[in-house]
DNA sequence: CTTGACCTTACCATCATGGGAAGGACTATC
DNA sequence: GATAGTCCTTCCCATGATGGTAAGGTCAAG
């Protein structure tokens, strides 16, 4: 198989495999001697696995680990549940700071009559600097929201 | 006021005032003779309405429009609500696609002991490909909520 | 033997943010 | 007035996962 097939048996990119391998998350695959990369059975199911723990949130990062774990025969079940357990407290964290910034959102705009007048309490609150839901945190959520929002929904 | 004291005062790190003059989201601050940018309240306000808009997440091209709609006195309300209900929009999306990651995951992590022993649906169902919850869209919302997870708290 | 579809590497962009270096400016203390 | 320390300036680099593109090699079908 080539990393066309591989990628098309998996649902992960030939770009992503191509940067998984060189990021050393995955073993560097066979060539062929023209120097094309050669995909067995065993690692189309190693890129699945990958591709379905990135569906589920987990960052590369962790997916190291679930991969180590998915090949240690003597692992114990214990570590791979707190990895799940760590990347569910992740989601609801975020979630519920997400989900406070929808609630706050949704006060101003039922606040807003949204017709042809310029007054607007949804630019007064951002005018009026901190407000009830602001805590100042220098944190990365905004950026993390924004990407949210604006992530491209699919390609 | 200098760089620092319009930071403390809005919010707003001494490096992002300066990405966001530099990206053009504001104009750019007077200078001393040395060099030194220097800020009225007025755009320190500027710079709080920036802040607080990124904690509800709105991204830097939103908050441009934003701004325009803030300096425009004959701005039309609904022009604002719409905005915020884009945002809102967004958020939902993002918050329900967590969701359902967050409750795939909680199911698998239910159904492992968590002991010492190795066997662990939770690598199974990793490790079995395209389950129930995957649909195989190329999306961005792995990165995304693997993001969401991995993103410093508070620093 | 050509055409087109695929592969290779290499580089660039994203988005908002921080880190750090090198050098200049200001302030307070001795 | 010298010196120390804190601030400012610009410039470059890194993040994380992904896509795009370009230049060039390879393969298979007609």
């Amino acid at each position: 198989m080539n990393i066309g097939e591989a990628a098309k048996a998996s649902g992960v990119s030939a770009k992503m495999i191509r940067y998984y391998e060189a990021s050393g998350l995955i073993p560097a695959a066979g060539r062929t001697q023209s120097g094309y990369r050669v995909y067995s059975d065993s690692e189309v199911q190693m890129l699945r696995f990958i591709r379905r723990s990135r569906d589920l949130g987990f960052p590369v990062e962790k997916i190291e680990e679930l991969l180590a774990l998915w090949r240690d025969r003597s692992r114990h079940s214990a570590d791979v549940k707190r990895l799940a357990q760590e990347q569910i407290d992740g989601l609801e964290r975020k979630i519920s700071e997400m989900q406070a910034m929808m609630e706050t959102l949704q006060h101003l705009a039922d606040a807003c009559c949204g017709d042809q007048r310029p007054d607007c309490p949804i630019l007064v609150d951002l005018g009026s600097g901190p407000s009830f839901t602001t805590d100042h945190r220098p944190t990365k959520l905004g950026q993390f929201a924004a990407n949210a929002v604006t992530a491209r929904p699919r390609s």
